[in-house]
DNA sequence: ATGTTC
């Protein structure tokens, strides 16, 4: 993106100052380099969603936003229900409450390099990861019914994990307001034999050590110290979140025509939060963020089975878990006024400050555990939330590096057997179904997260807490 | 992201 068509309100922030049928301004918080490598269709995006009605303060992208579906992945947007607000499919996303959770597995590097090889192959067995992936567990309808509804709180009742586990998980692991009614009967159907399966894309379950540490009393609280390993799952809510996508942006078309909302771009299709279809979204949206937060609780199951198979002495204890494809309802300020708004983040982390009740008391002095998953090969960072009243962006951080060219350039440029050869010389294990999947995720196919990372710490959006450098990945 | 095209 040209600089030049921005006005630079600070080191880190870029304004789009309001024109036509722009009801907030657009904001972007990056570098200059990092704005120098967006796409210019970021800002198209930015503006359509800083047209949509009840959209309050402005519309955001975090440092590592891209092009994305009607909203820009990285983007986040708040609205109000008093003031003829709207909720989003495209502002959530196909993969909705697709998240990163963080365990601590107590274990030193040392340890495990002798197990690796076997640590590999044995997570990429117990752990179904691919296109179209069943597992071993299937739903019936009253099943579904009560994992839509209870989340990872459903799955520790079934013997998946411990009530220990929750306090860790947003929202407790158990997403209020969820309708098992308002998801269809073919989005039950796709998830009935998909619960604890990885999917494909970008999803995987990675092996890490802990390396640099950048804040040492929050990598403390975090229980986080260098050479120590962890495990990173990334993953989403699979058939089910894109089957209630794909039929809400159809219902929301016919809402918004009807409502009278002129749409930018027909892939910005909503519908007034006050509205029979925007109720609807919000409770099938919160069915499937259930079904994501039960999944990557099943898989953290499947972790701890094969760690206990190969590490007697591990204990893998969850760090945090948190989505970055969702829409809250959130109390935040608004000019100086607190406010229940409707915050959508579209490949962007929630990220609460310090002293924020709803963080679990060991954390409460440091700010929220921020994950962001590197690419393949790269590093993954920890950090934390900050309440800095320079970036008033919802408590809101980027999610990940962020793609720089598209799967079917990077499918182009790079072969999957090559890469798989070139990471295991840098001592990473890599496990995939698809030699094409890899190629789409090469490392060089996204931004550098580390300057994500610094982007977003130089804006003021989190704090730096600790890079983690992989060993072992399973990727979909 | 996705039973990678209803």
């Amino acid at each position: 993106m040209n600089p030049a068509t921005l006005t630079r309100t600070s080191a880190f922030e870029w304004r789009i100052e309001p024109t036509g049928n722009m009801r907030v301004p657009g904001v972007i918080y990056a570098t200059e380099a990092l704005i120098q490598a967006m796409d210019e269709r970021v800002r198209d995006q930015v503006v359509n969603v800083a047209c949509l009605p009840g959209i309050v303060s402005a519309s955001y992208a975090m440092p590592d936003a891209h092009w994305g579906y009607g909203f820009p992945i990285g983007g986040v947007a708040a609205f109000d229900a008093e003031e003829g607000g709207v909720v989003s499919a495209g502002g959530v996303g196909f993969d909705i409450s697709c998240g990163v959770r963080c365990l601590r597995t107590g274990l030193q590097r040392a340890e495990l390099e002798p197990l690796k090889e076997r640590l590999a192959e044995t997570l990429y067995h117990r752990v179904p990861v691919g296109v179209g992936s069943h597992g071993p567990i299937h739903l019936d309808d009253k099943q579904m019914e009560a994992m839509l509804t209870g989340g990872a709180q459903w799955a520790v009742e079934r013997g998946w994990g411990s009530r220990d586990d929750l306090r860790f998980i947003e929202a407790q692991g158990r997403i209020t307001g969820a309708r098992a009614d308002a998801v269809s009967a073919k989005a039950k159907k796709r998830q009935r034999n998909e619960m604890g399966t990885l999917g494909s894309g970008n999803h995987y379950l990675e092996v890490q050590e802990v390396g640099e540490l950048y804040d040492r009393e929050a990598a403390r609280a975090f229980g986080l110290a260098e050479h120590e390993v962890v495990v990173f799952i990334h993953c989403g809510s699979r058939g089910l979140g894109h089957q209630i996508g794909t039929e809400y942006l159809k219902s929301m078309a016919t809402s918004a025509r009807q409502h009278g909302i002129e749409l930018p771009d027909r892939e910005l299709a909503c519908a007034p939060l006050r509205s029979d279809t925007g109720q609807a979204y919000l409770g099938a949206m919160r069915a499937a963020s259930n079904c994501a937060l039960a999944n990557r609780q099943i898989i953290t199951h499947f972790a701890r089975e094969v760690f206990a198979e190969l590490f007697p002495a591990a204990d893998l204890e969850l760090l945090y878990d948190v989505s970055h494809n969702t829409c809250k309802l959130e109390e935040h300020s608004l000019n100086g006024e607190r406010k229940k708004l409707f915050v959508h983040r579209k490949g962007a982390t929630r990220a609460f400050g310090p002293g924020h009740p709803d963080l679990p008391e060991e954390y409460r002095a440091v700010g929220q555990p921020v994950l962001i998953g590197g690419s393949m090969g790269t590093a993954s960072h920890v950090l934390a939330g900050n309440a800095d009243p320079r970036v008033p962006s919802f408590a809101s951080a980027c999610h990940g590096a962020g793609r720089a060219m598209s799967r079917r350039q990077a499918h182009r440029n790079w072969q999957g057997r090559q890469l798989l050869e070139e990471l295991r010389e840098q001592g990473i294990i890599v496990r995939s179904p698809s030699a094409k999947g890899v190629a789409e995720e090469a490392p060089h196919a996204y931004k550098d997260v580390d300057a994500v990372v610094d982007g977003a710490e130089e804006a003021g959006l989190a704090r730096k807490v600790a890079k983690l450098k992989p060993l072992v990945c399973i990727k979909g």
